[in-house]
DNA sequence: TCATTATTGATAGCATTACTATTATCTTTG
DNA sequence: CAAAGATAATAGTAATGCTATCAATAATGA
C-alpha cells in the first residue's frame, strides 16, 4: 500500500521537467541528492556540475531530466506541497467541526516537519528546509507570470484554496480568507526562517512555535465579532 | 532643509560598500539607474556590466562602489527602510493615543509607497517595486548569518522594532508582538507582489488593499480578550 | 601654477557557470 | 542477438563575475 500512496499522492506538472526522474534511478537520485546539496550549499552556489560530481554521474544527464536549476526547485516545492496537501486532506477527511477542521489544517502547514518513512528517496524534513530557505526564489522570476500561467504553482494555490474553504466554513462573513491563508502559509515559512536567522524580530523559539503563533492569530481573527 | 533631511534620514552600514555612493555623481548616477534596471530585467538577469553600458560608465568602475550586486541590493534595501523608517517616525510623532499611533504605524509600512520628491536620485516608487519583488533575496543567501552580525539588516529589524514597541503600549498582554509585526511588514510586500502575480489567493486588488486586510488583522488580534 | 593624488575609463584576462553537441558505451528488451 | 534507449565522456561556446593594469582626466593643495 505505501508504494501505491507514495506514486498516487505526487503528480507534478510535465512541463516541469524534460524526463519523469522518478522513472529512473538516476532521476530518483537527482532528486534525493539534489535536496542535500541544495541544502549544504544553499541554491545560489549549487550546479548541476556539483550535483554530478556528487551522484558519480555527468553534468550532461542531470540536463536530460531538467532544462536548468530552477526548474529543479520549482520541481522540488511542487512535490513538496503535493505531499503537503496529501497530508492535510488525510488529516482533515472525516472530521465534521469546521473549527476544529481549521486547526488541525493551519496545524499541518506550520508545523516542524519530519521525514515521511513512506517516501524512500525524499528527505521531507531536508526538504522542508530548503522550502523555508528557498522557496520564494521559485516566485521571484521575471519569468513567474508565464510559469504561472503553465501551472507551476497550481498544488501550492490548491494547499491555499483548501484552507481558506474551510475558513470561510468557519466565518462565512470574515472579508480576507484568501490573504490571512497566503499569509499563513507564506510568513510561517518565514518565522522558521526568523527563528534561525534573526532571532530578534520573531517570538517563535525552541518553546514558543510558529503553529503557536498562527493558531492564535487566527482565532483571534476569525472569532471577533 | 531638504537636503538637511535627505542627508540626516539616510545612514547606510559602511561594511555594505567599498566606496559611499552618495559622495560622488557616478555614485550617485549607479543608484538611481541600478533601480530601474534591476526593475526592467530583474536582479537575477542584472549585471554590473549591463549598468555601466546604461549609465555609459565602466564595468570595473562600479565595483569600485560595490564589491558585487548582492552588496548593491542590500544597500538598496538599506536605503529603503531606513527611509521608511524614517517616515514611520515623522508620523507617529506626537501622537499621544497608543491605538492611534499604531494605526498610524500599520499604514505607513502596509501603504503603496509614492515617489518622495526631497531625493532627487532615488525614485522610491520604483525602489518598492524592487524590494517587493526581490528584498527576500537579501535574507535567503548562505552567508545572512555573518551579514547579519555585520550589521547589514540593523535598519530592516529596529523599523519592526520601533512598531512592537507600539504594539506592547497597545496590548502588553499580547504574547507575539515580534512575529505579529515582522509577518505584517514581510507579509504586506508578499500581498502585493500575490495581488500582481497570484490574484486568486489574495483577497488585495484595485479595491481592497493590504492595509485594510492588515489593519483589521492587527486589530482583531489585539483588542480581543 | 605645477605637481600630486584621486577618480574614472579602457582593455585584457581568468575561472566558473550554464548550457549544447557529439560520440562512445552500456543496458534493456523484443 | 539486434535495435533502441539511457547514460557517460569529452569538447566547446557564450556569458558571468570578477581582478589587474595602465592611461586619461579631474580635483586639490603647496
Amino acid at each position: 500500500m505505501n508504494t501505491v500512496l507514495s506514486n498516487l499522492k505526487i503528480q507534478i506538472n510535465e512541463k516541469i521537467y524534460v524526463k519523469n526522474p522518478e522513472t529512473s534511478d538516476l532521476g530518483k537520485k537527482i532528486l534525493e541528492q539534489s535536496i542535500v546539496l541544495i541544502d549544504e550549499i544553499g541554491f545560489d552556489n549549487f550546479t548541476f556540475k556539483k550535483l554530478g560530481e556528487k551522484i558519480g554521474s555527468n553534468e550532461s544527464s542531470i540536463y536530460r531530466y531538467f532544462e536548468n536549476k530552477h526548474k529543479l526547485l520549482v520541481y522540488l516545492s511542487s512535490w513538496y506541497w503535493s505531499w503537503m496537501e496529501y497530508k492535510l486532506v488525510f488529516a482533515t477527511a472525516n472530521i465534521l467541526d469546521s473549527k476544529e477542521k481549521l486547526k488541525i489544517a493551519i496545524t499541518i502547514v506550520t508545523e516542524k516537519v519530519t521525514d515521511d518513512e513512506y517516501t524512500t528517496h525524499i528527505n521531507e524534513s531536508v526538504l522542508n528546509k530548503i522550502i523555508i530557505a528557498e522557496f520564494t526564489k521559485t516566485l521571484h522570476t521575471k519569468e513567474v507570470d508565464q510559469e504561472n500561467k503553465e501551472g507551476f504553482f497550481l498544488i501550492y494555490k490548491r494547499v491555499i484554496a483548501r484552507i481558506v474553504t474551510i475558513v470561510n466554513e468557519v466565518n462565512p462573513n470574515y472579508p480576507y480568507s484568501k490573504s490571512l491563508i497566503s499569509s499563513v502559509v507564506e510568513g510561517s515559512l518565514h518565522q522558521y526562517f526568523l527563528k534561525e536567522h534573526l532571532k530578534t524580530i520573531t517570538d517563535c523559539n525552541e518553546i514558543v512555535s510558529p503553529t503557536e503563533f498562527y493558531l492564535n492569530l487566527v482565532e483571534n481573527t476569525l472569532n471577533k465579532k
